[in-house]
DNA sequence: GTAATGACCTTGG
DNA sequence: ACCAAGGCCATTA
């Protein structure tokens, strides 16, 4: 039970992602003060499907702006048609313009 | 209870 | 600059 409680943290943090914008999983591990536990975020998106309401997990990738996790989606385009449809451009799987729509929990919610 | 895996990141050679 | 290995935390087998 108490791992739900570092799920929902992960969970509310994407959720108060901007449109647009894009984040990585070390920044979330990092803001939840556990930024060696980025593979931990990482397996928390992996039961974001899972939890209501739904996590804005396309708007999460690699560092290296990778769409690492399309494959867990209903459909690996869907996370791509909703990057788009965000406005951000993806191309062979990976955000285009990644260090300028990168969105810091630092900047929005630490402030 | 031990071992292996994973939507990762950092550091070393 | 590029390639390889390790580490960390949680879940599953």
């Amino acid at each position: 039970m108490a791992e739900k409680d570092f799920f929902q943290m992960v969970y509310q943090v994407v959720r108060l992602i901007p449109k647009g914008r894009v984040t990585n999983y070390g920044a979330i591990a990092a803001y939840l003060g556990a930024k060696s536990s980025s593979r931990v975020v990482g397996y928390a998106m992996n039961g974001a499907h899972n939890v209501k309401p739904k996590v804005p997990a396309h708007r999460v990738v690699n560092r290296n702006g990778l769409l690492t996790g399309k494959h867990h989606f209903d459909t690996p385009y869907q996370m791509q048609e909703l990057l788009e449809k965000e406005k951000i451009k993806v191309k062979d799987d990976k955000v285009i313009d990644f260090k300028k729509i990168y969105w810091d929990p630092f900047e929005e919610l630490k402030i």
